[in-house]
DNA sequence: TATTGTCAAATCGTTCAACGATCCTTATGT
DNA sequence: ACATAAGGATCGTTGAACGATTTGACAATA
């Protein structure tokens, strides 16, 4: 057993959403997101209907079913009658995704005094589960054990919404992560950031939490919008 | 000129809109958008494939694909070969709409010191367009002016993916709304409290202000959740 | 050389018809 | 009353076709 807790829970819940009854519609766009999100299409790449059908041997209505979908989690541009386009991330899009991240991360740990042991407790495992794919030498799976720790934030407050609206930025930012070239230099020292937040949450210092976050998160924008300039 | 002046703004974006080159999709899916959001379609209704593409005269697919971009709005809830529902919302939805807006709408307030003036400039102009509207008699004309006041005060955050996630959150919010049987009686009130908080916010008083926001959110919340049960 | 115009190819957006799958309602049997 | 089967409605998908739009190549012109 390799994989991380965290990643093999998100694997479990793929794969559960997988077995699910799901239209053939969501099934593609299933695919083409694992396919965006592992950078097997580049930013800025387009994807025509035609070898998407012929490789998933699907009929075109159902392709254009599952761009439709991809187009509002922003993971495709959908440009009318020039078709469909992996996400570009620019500069201004980083700093955008922050200044959401900042506001409602940092409001989601500021309420985080008096939560449940549930919510620390699914940081505390993010936090194992980043340091032990560190220890392992898998940086990619850092960063996916990163985001985790920052969904369980939002997920401090308690609404699905916040929980869907954060998974989808979360992916959003896996392409912003893309242009990072090294996964190890990026990573890295969040993990140890991470800890701290934590170890402040778990004192019940939620202020001291969210000024740690806010320094966090400044940071790593200031990195990634130096990357996409 | 007897339109609100947000009211107007809106129609204006809105025909802008429409100007636009668009797909018929997207066409579909507005008016579909209009008639959900106006009571023509109740909230649990079932919206059968077959009658729209009478009544538009347009094909089966360009329907699918209007109902695509409709459910993930929200506004539809589409079920694996049973169709498309108008989302009826229950006490619970409107508890997590109420968290998401309390962390949002106060986080954005409290951030505001030091707002621009534009941001200011928005909100004074949705309370005089709500206070117009009330003293004309127009009380869903005021419904509307009031959510114009809580998407400027997101807006005071600067993001345009948080303001996206306010439009539909406010898009959703009207379909809770259309529950209440006396728009004047759930309306009025908040009125004065939008002055007030405008008033803080005026000042430079940002903590006041998302004290006050608390307060009406709770107290609104807590008469969706009763009109729901 | 740079710009403009024309045309062909590619492909997108939509329509239509058809078929299989699924669900719901109705009828029948115990 | 409950269980089962059948029929009808409609959803999900497929595939073919056509018109609309965009793009790229090439020729003509200044």
């Amino acid at each position: 057993m390799t994989e991380t807790g965290v990643r093999a829970a998100d694997r479990l819940a793929a794969e559960r959403a997988m077995l699910d009854r799901t239209s053939t519609a969501e099934r593609v766009a299933w695919v083409l997101r694992q396919r965006i999100t592992e950078g097997v299409y580049e930013p800025g790449e387009r994807l025509s209907e035609g070898p998407i059908v012929d490789d998933l041997d699907v009929s075109r209505n159902t392709v254009r079913e599952a761009f439709r979908l991809l187009s509002h989690e922003r993971l495709l541009v959908h440009e009318l009658n020039r078709g469909v386009f992996v996400r570009r991330l620019t500069a201004a899009d980083v700093t955008d995704l922050y200044r959401l991240r900042r506001l409602v991360e940092c409001a989601a740990v500021r309420q985080a005094a008096g939560s449940s042991p549930d919510g620390l407790a699914a940081l505390r495992e993010a936090v194992h589960a980043a340091e032990r794919a560190a220890a392992e030498g898998r940086w990619e799976d850092v960063g996916t054990a990163n985001m985790g720790f920052h969904r369980a934030v939002v997920a401090l407050a308690g609404s699905e919404r916040l929980d869907q609206m954060m998974r989808q930025t979360l992916a959003e930012l896996r392409l912003v992560f893309l242009a990072m070239r090294n996964p190890r230099a990026f990573h890295e020292p969040y993990l140890a950031r991470n800890r701290e937040i934590l170890g402040r949450l778990t004192e019940g210092d939620a202020e001291g939490a969210a000024r740690l976050l806010e320094g966090y998160l400044a940071e790593a924008e200031r990195q990634l919008v130096e990357a996409h300039s």
